[in-house]
RNA sequence: CGGAGCGUAGCGCAGCCUGGUAGCGCACCACAAUGGGGUUGUGGGGGUCGGGAGUUCGAAUCUCCCCGCUCCGACCA
């Protein structure tokens, strides 16, 4: 490609509104442009890059055995209404209607649409395992898009869905799944890491993410770094630390009038933060006689809205009391509540229960019990997991102490079982001749994503550095000062046609622009391999080389072809 | 969804308070010089000032309504 047949606009300014680099970059680059909020046209640069990444996925999927599908985008209500999800899935669904006034959303993810068509298609057993996928547009209606084509509305997705007489073969392709998506980051050059998950809206057991991790992310991942323990913060079981130590303060009732949070009462009053307790009032599910639930956490701990959620007593999605409701049911503020003479059910976490002399609020108005002591007196409610792991926590599985990391979610894979299959019928033709449902499992990969977390983790002061497996273009030819040297525009051409039919993709820069607009623009745009012709190496005969983001050299201009050739060799 | 802010040339912004010819930098076009790190000069094109209504002799500027975009928050009691 030459420049002056391409569209190459970038841009010096930052643009005011990009947060993170990625974003930063990605219009500077002129790789995408907004078109309304989350959703973003990708330019014929940006498009190089995305079909980079599409291809290494494509590649591997297709390496695993996987077939690769084109489902649509527009899907009926109908469907969705069968799993229950088109109320399940909530505003996250951009619903439409047709002219006829029938219901229809723009898929943000194709559950329904595959169950559906497997039950039209796969019908004996031994059509199974398999497992279908796509590359393809999805829409989710995000609260709040950010960060460019990190959080969009509208993304490219690689999803796969496969199809299992039973759970076993199901874990055994999960595990496949799982090198094979280990396989497509280690490709692509990104430092990430797996990690076990909940599994959210698409419902199902098993589940792992897969995070590119960058200081920039917006999940928070508990591992330990000396042992393959790794989970997300949502999901990481708290473990309690040490025994609950003897009494030996006796229970008191302290006047604390100012004190309306934790903070006020380490300050006021010396408490130790972790001797203090918070109490957060949620609302009961209706299964539960109650309309509130108390639920307990150290005083420096954070509540886990998802292990709240999955306490039978307590409502989903987790909703917070407000304080009118607070006072109607329990009679005092939020700011003195506590666990002493509280009239609503309550559960603590696995580490309160450990607790001494500790404090929390009286459930009177300005008013805080101090030396409270579980069993002398009053006695130990349901004790559950309730809170986030905090660095320093010991890991679930015994490996050694956490760490908090921040990671981009790339990738994320599921064992979903018989859920969808059940809920719409999908049924297949056992060794016996009897009907099951398939187990399955679903798979997917933030294309467009990837794009965005490359950069986050491959960026310097001038620009992009591509990972070389999704660069633009594999080389760029930069001749300095071509329009008045013959023989260095010569030399350009001649090298642009060699390296192009040695397979690379190379730009040539032809524009008669300055050296310093030329290199900038390679350097921003993030291109691997520069080569800078000159007049001044042109006279002892060399060219000279630079690496994005590393060394350069001169090599012998009748050496720069073989060279090349080891350098894609080596990648392949 | 709650709070805040912003919409003036492709991008970044000034002008608005105090109503009176719509500006600056970058980018773009032309010419010239320059020619290994975003060079310089001269000339030029480009605007329903987000939309509508109102006040006024006169509105980018004041008032009201609408739309769009961005940021913060949406669990800590």
């Amino acid at each position: 490609m030459k420049t002056s047949a391409f569209h190459l606009v970038t841009q010096r300014e930052v643009p005011a509104d990009a947060e993170i680099v990625s974003h930063q970059l990605m219009l500077r680059a002129g790789m995408i442009r907004k078109l309304t909020s989350g959703v973003y046209t990708w330019t014929p640069l940006g498009l190089r890059v995305l079909r980079k990444v599409e291809q290494v996925v494509r590649e591997e999927m297709d390496a695993a055995g996987c077939l690769e599908m084109l489902m649509p985008s527009v899907q009926p209500a109908e469907l969705w209404q069968e799993t229950g999800r088109w109320e399940d899935f909530g505003p996250l669904l951009l619903k439409m209607a047709d002219r006829a006034g029938r219901e229809f959303a723009f898929g943000p993810t194709h559950e329904e649409v595959i169950t559906d068509f497997a039950r039209g298609e796969v019908r004996s057993y031994k059509q199974l395992p398999i497992c279908f996928y796509q590359i393809q547009t999805k829409f989710r209606d995000e609260i709040r898009p950010r960060f460019g084509v990190m959080r969009a509305r509208e993304f490219l997705m690689k999803d796969g869905y496969s199809f299992h007489l039973d759970d076993d073969c199901l874990g055994r392709f999960y595990q496949l799944m799982y090198t094979t998506y280990s396989r497509i980051f280690e490709r692509l050059q990104l430092h990430f890491k797996a990690v076990t998950a909940d599994s959210g809206a698409i419902g199902g057991a098993v589940s792992h993410e897969f995070h590119v991790l960058a200081d920039s992310g917006e999940d928070l991942i508990a591992h330990v770094p000396e042992s393959s323990y790794a989970a997300n913060v949502e999901q990481a079981e708290a473990v309690a630390q040490g025994e609950r130590a003897a009494a030996t303060e006796a229970l008191r009732l302290v006047d604390t009038p100012n004190a309306r949070s934790i903070a006020d009462l380490v300050e006021q009053f010396q408490q130790p933060i972790e001797k203090t307790v918070k109490t957060l009032v949620v609302a009961a599910s209706d299964e539960a006689d109650t309309d509130f639930i108390a639920l307990l956490v150290r005083g420096d701990h954070e509540l886990n809205a998802i292990k709240a959620e999955k306490l039978p007593a307590v409502a989903a999605p987790l909703r917070m009391a407000s304080e009118e409701e607070i006072r109607k049911a329990i009679g005092a503020g939020p700011g003195s509540l506590g666990p002493i003479k509280l009239p609503i059910p309550c559960v603590v976490d696995r580490q309160v229960a450990l607790m001494s002399d500790f404090s929390a609020g009286a459930n009177i108005d300005g008013k805080h019990y101090f030396g409270i002591n579980w069993e002398r007196d009053l006695p130990l409610p349901e004790v559950c997991d309730l809170r986030n792991v905090v660095s320093g926590d010991p890991a679930a599985d015994g490996s050694g102490t956490l760490e908090l990391i921040r990671g981009i979610e790339v990738g994320h894979i599921f064992q979903l079982g018989s859920k969808y299959s059940e809920a719409m019928n999908a049924v297949v033709m056992d060794e016996s001749g009897r009907g099951i449902h398939p187990a399955m499992g679903c798979y997917g990969i933030g294309v467009s994503r990837i794009v965005a977390a490359a950069i986050e983790q491959n960026h310097d002061d001038k620009g992009i550095i591509w990972p070389e497996p999704m660069a633009p273009f594999d080389v760029v030819v930069l001749p300095m000062n071509a329009k008045k040297s013959h023989r260095v525009r010569e030399l350009a051409d001649q090298l642009y046609g060699q390296l192009k039919s040695a397979g690379l993709d190379v730009l040539l820069d032809d524009r008669p622009l300055r050296p310093g607009v030329m290199f900038a623009d390679a350097e921003l745009i993030g291109i691997p391999h520069h080569l800078i012709i000159g007049d001044r190496g042109l006279d002892t005969g060399v060219v000279e080389y630079r690496r994005r983001g590393g060394e350069g050299r001169e090599i012998p201009v009748e050496e720069i072809i073989g060279w090349f050739e080891q350098v894609k060799a080596a990648r392949a």
